[in-house]
DNA sequence: TCCCGTTGTCATAGT
DNA sequence: CAACTATGACAACGG
């Protein structure tokens, strides 16, 4: 049931077309147009190898001089240093990190538990039959790095699938070694460089862009003229073949190859985030399956990913799901990265955010007048078929976050295998085919009940795009779309009416961001200013201590001053009668009282 | 049933 | 002037 048509219209065109659209979208996340290529993944992958293999046997060399040199070394007990412990016929040394004292006295050739270099190789080698014998020199990084390299994880078209099933249950098992051994494995600045490099050199990316005219918004040519007029013109360009493609190229390891690949071109997503996020984003289908599935392990996402990858046969991994995990809707998906990496884009807030899978009991039931089933749906939208593929390229984004996304998709993609090319598949009517597992985010489902509204009403009034499309297209494009199609006014006033809502929504949501944002920062404006009036506080009551204190002193001072002071007779000025006074150029002067006592006197 | 938080939508002012 | 954004207000919804 899995099993849908490949329509072989123009193969290579379509090919080109989808890996335009895939890589655009894929800008976002780092990756580059040869993750899409199958030649660039293949020199690519071929040279990756070639690097892995050095650092590793580079890696290898240290750890076996390092074993060697403690092996040949004994601790001097009188200077506290290693010493030979005898001359060996050692193999001459050629690093250079080695120190040059030490380094004429080791060789490779190893006694005790140590072992040559060429050993260690054979012995993985015999222990890791099934990793290329390429890559056997990786895995003697032991736990470090496990077996499951990216031969297999990015692609393996040569190797058949079932030869890395042995390897499954370890792989599920040690994932988290996995994980870190990938990021480490990506984060081998010299492997991104090469990757990097490999595009130039294979192909010009010019080549595919020629295509298009360059938008500056990398997903933006998702919806360039151009390219919505192959939709319309041209019905069959469509993902369908070309995921094909890499099925029948791949064998078992279609999207699983992409996934590596981006993985690969986009380690920071990678490395940085979580990779269950990573991997729901792309796999929301595969991760679904796997949770689903009987199999008890604590599946995480990314076993999720093995799981696909290495059980082809009962995989949930068909072209379609590929189209979708590929990012369901390019447009949303790049959005949603973007919005996700770069906040200041929308606030991270896109409409994206905003579901598409629409609980099917609200969906069909909130707008009375349209509840008709998915199949009705289905039914009704049989219509010209030539957007449908690219409504279903376009279709609503969350599928890649939410849970119940994930879990329709699988009947989704079966629904739309069984209709072959012709299955404008909603959001809504995804979901509407299998119910969320748990009660997911209310908010959610009622974000997905409103654009299934808005979809549903789409669909009511044959409107022949999607509601990603009309919110999310730039004005000129929007509007040529819109010339392009002859839309009769209650279509129009709804397209407007969608659109209008779809970018109010955002905007509401960033509004309401902001303003939560605000109170948090009023808040710690708050307490800032709250213990910036304690701290003054403290201040005060200090200096008023300190104040009173000197003024005790300078009375004292005063004191002991007038009291020495004499009249020519000897005798001591009454403090009554007169007052040291300081004028200004810092003399002291002996001032009467006397006036002051007149005038009382006088008053 | 009421309360409350969240979200979508509308109206309107501003950019 | 059109398109878009920001925001207050309101309603619907669900816990």
């Amino acid at each position: 049931m899995m099993e849908i048509e490949l329509p072989k219209l123009n193969p290579s065109q379509q090919d080109m077309d989808m890996i335009d659209i895939l890589w655009k979208q894929d800008i976002d996340l780092g990756a580059g147009r040869e993750v899409f290529d199958f030649s660039y993944r293949q020199k690519e992958h071929e040279l990756q190898k070639q690097r892995d293999l050095e650092e590793e046997k580079r890696r290898q060399m240290l750890l076996e001089r390092e074993k060697a040199l403690l092996a040949q070394l004994q601790l001097d007990e009188e200077t506290g240093e290693f010493v030979p412990r005898s001359v060996p016929s050692g193999q001459p040394q050629s690093a250079s990190d080695t120190p040059s004292e030490v380094s004429q006295n080791v060789g490779f050739t190893v006694d005790g538990d140590a072992m040559s270099f060429d050993e260690c190789m054979e012995l993985l080698a015999q222990t890791f039959p099934l990793v290329e014998s390429s890559e056997t020199a990786s895995t003697c990084l032991g736990t470090a790095t496990p077996p499951t390299t990216n031969s297999q994880l990015i692609m393996a078209p040569e190797q058949p699938p079932l030869a890395q099933t042995p390897l499954l249950p370890a792989t599920q098992k040690s994932w988290p070694d996995l994980d870190q051994a990938w990021m480490e494995l990506l984060s081998i600045p010299e492997l991104q460089q090469c990757l990097n490099m490999q595009m130039p050199e294979i192909t010009e990316p010019s080549d595919y862009l020629s295509t298009n005219s360059a938008p500056e918004d990398p997903s933006y040519g998702l919806f360039m003229p151009g390219l919505t007029d192959t939709v319309v013109t041209q019905p069959e360009v469509c993902p369908p073949e070309f995921m094909g493609n890499y099925e029948v190229s791949f064998p078992g390891a279609g999207p699983a190859n992409l996934l590596s690949q981006m993985s690969l071109k986009a380690p920071d997503t990678v490395v940085s985030g979580n990779t269950d996020e990573f991997c729901e984003m792309f796999y929301p289908d595969m991760l679904n399956t796997a949770k689903v599935s009987e199999t008890p392990h604590p599946c995480n996402t990314v076993s999720g990913v093995c799981q696909v990858t290495e059980t082809p046969d009962c995989s949930p991994v068909k072209p379609l799901d590929m189209r979708e995990l590929s990012s369901g809707d390019p447009f949303e998906m790049s959005k949603g990265e973007m919005a996700t990496e770069f906040p200041d884009s929308d606030s991270g807030l896109s409409l994206d955010a905003s579901p598409n899978m629409s609980s099917p009991e609200k969906s069909t039931f909130e707008d009375g007048s349209l509840g008709f089933s998915d199949s009705d749906m289905d039914d009704t939208d049989s219509g010209p078929g030539s957007e449908s593929d690219y409504s279903e390229m376009f279709s609503l984004p969350f599928e890649t976050t939410s849970p119940s996304g994930t879990t329709t998709n699988t009947p989704r993609s079966r629904r739309q295998d069984r209709n072959g090319k012709h299955h404008k598949t909603e959001p809504a009517e995804a979901s509407g085919h299998s119910k969320p597992p748990f009660s997911k985010d209310k908010a959610k489902r009622r974000s997905e009940s409103r654009l299934s509204r808005d979809e549903q009403r789409a669909k009511t009034l044959r409107i022949p795009f999607t509601v990603s499309m009309i919110i999310n297209l730039p004005v000129d494009d929007f509007n040529e779309l819109m010339s392009k199609h002859q839309l009769n006014e209650p279509q129009l006033a709804l397209v407007r009416d969608i659109r209008r809502r779809g970018k109010n929504k955002v905007a509401a949501q960033n509004c309401r961001k902001r303003k939560m944002e605000n109170i948090v920062g009023l808040e710690f404006d708050l307490d800032s200013l709250k213990e910036e009036r304690e701290r003054l506080q403290r201040e005060k009551t200090e200096h008023s201590s300190s104040l009173r204190q000197m003024k005790q002193q300078l009375n004292s001072l005063y004191l002991e001053v007038f009291g020495m002071l004499r009249d020519e007779q000897g005798r001591p000025y009454s403090p009554a009668d007169y007052s040291l006074q300081q004028t200004s150029d810092g003399n002291v002067f002996l001032v009467p009282r006397v006036k002051k006592t007149l005038i009382k006197s006088d008053g």
